[in-house]
RNA sequence: GCUCCGGUAGUAUAGUCCGGUCAAGUAUUUCGGCCUUUCGAGCCGAAGACCCGGGUCCGAAUCCCGGCCGGAGCACCA
């Protein structure tokens, strides 16, 4: 017998891992949204590759921007939720804004050094200076004068946009956006209070001063983000240097993007308040939400994460792709019903005697179990009624013999948008297949219930499921043969259903 | 403009460091066929790529140079 094993595709292995006494990654977001698929490839490349080494995954909200963006409470949990879902919990949770003393701490530490230095230049006229590669004013002041400035602003003597920390690097690095970076700044708290700590502090980090102070002190060992922090890894280097740190190795991976879906932040914010989108899970989003309400598995997130690897290159992942990871775990697990779409209704006449059909829940797996129809034709006629869809009886295909999935075979008689009639041809399988007869589904009527699904594109489809659908349950995923794999959002009589994929 | 990355089929990826075994592998996609009481799955087959131009070399997807294209950064954002 042949045996085919899939093979598994691994990450490369991680750099100079024998460095450090354990393999620590991080995942750092901005509690100022939810989190979509753009994230991906952060949290799961630091989840995997911690889990790879039986290292440490750390989770640090980095909320220190109360001002342009704004952290909001509930992002915290809706974080959390979507990383637990993920299946990536994090062994240890940092918040940022709980940890300010230990930021003024090290920004102490490099005034009194004279490796910062407390500026009161006016931006312009800063910029001017560092493009020029020479120094400010306030550089060449002593580190005195630099602490006693420094008390004054987190005595509140100084207003928002006053001052600014710097952290000095060297002046002719040819990068002018390293030149001496700032590192801390003041906000008007009254204007601006923090969601967390409200207007404890005036003075806070920017993202090189608490990112790389936290970095080290966490023990990070390798740190895995977005390409668009290279230029941060110069500018904090510096600074480890300053302090007498050793900077650690540091994985800067492109883009990913989906075709057609909206990954920024702020564009989903904006969206949002503008009322184009219905909530954080609208199924147009890539929120980690709205692809849990479309029914999209963790296992294929993390599978197709895991195939794209750490690349530098950007990538723009089609759905086709994401859909075919996820099918592959669907298809084998997914439960079948019956739903139509456009219902009309179908009167077959002819019918000689009374069918029972037991319909299985999945055709390769008999042990799942099935459900059962009756049909009874009423009259003199024979007569019985369905729910069939109308592009599968359209006037086309007056004359030709179509079979009823698993029940008979009928011939169509008359059709308009409406209605259909139809009379019953024969029982046997064999016969359809020799007339090349369409198979189609069907639901008889009064054994049907209201389905509505949720397309993509957020639109709905309106239609008819079979009875047997009154025992799904929110959450569970199923496939509406000759439709698509859907997700149940809603039973109770009435379903609401998320439509996930072909 | 300046600083820095990157460019393998429609999409994604392997190979690139240490040139030959790559007339380029894999998944998906598309198209055939088989199978199947789903337009799903499965099986078989086919289609489809090394950005361009030079150079080095017996030999380059792989090394060098130039160009083109794409991306990122150049915030008192993260």
């Amino acid at each position: 017998m042949k045996e085919k094993v899939e093979e598994e595709k691994h990450l490369p292995p991680l750099p100079n891992v024998e460095k450090y006494p354990m393999v620590v990654t991080r995942f750092s977001p901005n509690p100022d949204c939810v989190i979509h698929l753009g994230s991906a490839r952060a949290i799961i490349l630091c989840y995997e590759y911690a889990k790879m080494y039986r290292g440490k995954f750390i989770v640090r909200f980095e909320d220190t921007d109360p001002k342009v963006k704004r952290p909001v409470l509930a992002f915290y949990d809706r974080i959390r939720e979507d990383l637990a879902w993920l299946g990536c919990k994090p062994d240890e949770e940092y918040i940022q804004s709980d940890r300010i003393p230990i930021y003024y701490e090290y920004a102490e530490k490099m005034l009194a050094d004279g490796n910062a230095y407390v500026c009161t230049c006016e931006s312009e006229i800063f910029r001017k200076r560092i493009l020029q590669n020479k120094p400010c004013n306030c550089r060449i002041q002593p580190p005195e004068k630099h602490l006693a400035r420094w008390q004054r602003m987190l005595a509140g003597d100084f207003k928002q946009g006053e001052v600014v920390v710097r952290v000095k690097t060297d002046l002719n690095h040819p990068n002018p956006a390293v030149r001496d970076w700032p590192a801390l700044r003041l906000i008007d708290i009254e204007k601006y209070p923090h969601p967390r700590v409200g207007t404890k502090y005036r003075v806070w980090p920017l993202y090189n001063l608490a990112c790389g102070v936290d970095d080290h002190l966490m023990g990070v060992s390798h740190i895995i983000r977005g390409k668009e922090h290279l230029t941060n890894q110069v500018r904090q280097e510096y600074m480890y240097r300053h302090l007498g740190w050793k900077y650690p190795d540091a994985i800067h991976y492109g883009r990913l993007k989906i075709t057609g879906a909206i990954l920024s932040k702020s564009k989903i914010v904006q969206g949002m308040r503008e009322g184009l989108y219905n909530d954080w899970d609208d199924p147009r989003l890539a929120t980690f939400a709205a692809l849990r309400r479309r029914g999209f598995l963790p296992a294929a997130i993390k599978k197709m994460i895991i195939d794209v690897g750490p690349k530098t290159s950007d990538v723009t992942l089609s759905w086709e792709n994401l859909n075919a990871y996820n099918r592959k775990i669907l298809d084998p697990t997914s439960d079948r019903y019956f739903f139509v779409q456009e219902p009309i209704e179908l009167t077959v006449k002819d019918i000689p005697r009374k069918f029972t059909v037991s319909l299985r829940l999945h055709p390769e797996h008999p042990e799942r179990g099935s459900r059962e129809y009756s049909i009874a034709p009423e009259g003199e006629e024979g007569l019985a009624r369905f729910w069939v869809a109308r592009r599968d009886i359209d006037a086309s295909k007056i004359g030709t013999t179509i079979r009823l999935m698993e029940l008979f075979n009928i011939n169509i008689r008359k059709a308009n948008v409406y209605s259909a009639e139809a009379s019953f041809s024969s029982e046997s399988y064999e016969d359809a297949k020799k007339a090349k007869a369409q198979l189609i589904h069907w639901v008889p009527v009064g054994e049907d219930m209201p389905c509505n699904i949720i397309m993509p594109d957020a639109t709905v489809v309106e239609g008819i499921a079979e009875k047997a659908c009154l025992r799904l349950k929110p959450g569970d995923i199923i496939q509406f043969e000759r439709f698509g794999f859907v997700r149940i959002d809603r039973g109770n009589g009435k379903i609401v259903a998320y439509y996930s994929q072909k």
